[in-house]
DNA sequence: CTAAGTGCAAAATGTTTGCATACTT
DNA sequence: AAGTATGCAAACATTTTGCACTTAG
C-alpha cells in the first residue's frame, strides 16, 4: 500500500515544486504530464502517478474523486496552505462542473459536530460536497 | 445528456423492481448484471447503464462515486424510502471501507446554511462524506 | 410502421503493472 | 554494488458507443 519515496530523484523534486508553485489548484496526473512535456522536460505517466501516490501517502498533496469515470484530482497541501486547510472544503456544481473551495466555519463545527455524537471523523481534505453553485442556481 | 426513457421494457421494468425491492443499497451496474445472468435472464450490461443512467435521470436512483478507479454505486430512491431522503448523508470509511447511511439533523441544517450564505444548494443524496469510523477509530 | 431499446463487440478512459534500463546512495 | 525510480508498453477495469436486430407503441 503505502510506497514512500526514499530517493530523491530530478522528477520528484520537480513535480513537488510545481505542486508547490500552485497551492489551491487541482490537478489530474495527465495534467501534470501535459505540462512537463510541453515544458520540454516530459515525465512519464507512470512515474506522476507513482509519485503523486506517495505524496498522497505522505500527506504533501490531497487526492479526491470528483466523478467515477473521469480523473482524480491532486491538490499540493504542504506549507502555509495547510493551516486553513482544516476550514477549507469542496463544493462541486453538478452543473457547470465548477469545483469550489469554501472556507467556512460553520462546516468545520460539523466536523466535531460527527465525531462527537456519531463518532466519525470526517477527512474535510478528501470530502467533496455536490450540489449547484450560485450562478447556476441563478440562471434558472 | 438527458436519457429519459419513453418505453416501457421488460429489462426496465425487472431492473427498477430489483432496484425497488432493496432500497439503502448501494449496487454497481455489473452487480446487477451479475444477479440477473444468475437469475437466469441476463441483461446486457450497457443496457443496465443505460437505464441506470435513465433512471438517475428521473431521480428514481442516486448514483455515487465512491473511489475514483473502482465503480460507481447506485442506489433505488423512489417510494417512501425518499421521504427521508433529504436527512441522510453517506459516510465512507477510509480505512474499512464501510459505507453508513447517516441520519442527522445538524448536517441537514448545515444545508441550509449553504444555501443562505454560501448559495449553494448541496445534494445530499449524491455527496459522500469521508472519514474514520466508529469501530476503525477504537482499533488504532 | 416508427421510434426506442437491446446486446454484442469494439472503443474510449483512467489507472496500474512488468520489466529492462538508469539513477541514487 | 545494492536498492530504487523511471519510462515504455501492455494489462486492467469501468464506462461508453456503433450498429444490426428486436420490441413497444
Amino acid at each position: 500500500m503505502s510506497s514512500r519515496s526514499k530517493y530523491k530523484t530530478k522528477q520528484r523534486e520537480t513535480l513537488i515544486a510545481y505542486l508547490e508553485s500552485m497551492p489551491g489548484t487541482h490537478i489530474t496526473a495527465s495534467d501534470v504530464c501535459e505540462y512537463f512535456k510541453e515544458k520540454g522536460q516530459p515525465i512519464g505517466l507512470s512515474t506522476v502517478y507513482r509519485q503523486l501516490e506517495s505524496l498522497v501517502d505522505e500527506g504533501i498533496v490531497n487526492k479526491y474523486t470528483i466523478d467515477a469515470s473521469s480523473s482524480a484530482c491532486f491538490e499540493y497541501m504542504g506549507g502555509d496552505s495547510h493551516k486553513d486547510a482544516e476550514a477549507c472544503f469542496h463544493c462541486k456544481c453538478e452543473k457547470c462542473g465548477k469545483l469550489i473551495h469554501m472556507h467556512c466555519d460553520e462546516l468545520s463545527e460539523i466536523g466535531e459536530h460527527l465525531f462527537k455524537e456519531h463518532n466519525f471523523k470526517i477527512n474535510s481534505m478528501r470530502t467533496v460536497l455536490y450540489g449547484i453553485c450560485d450562478e447556476c442556481m441563478d440562471e434558472k
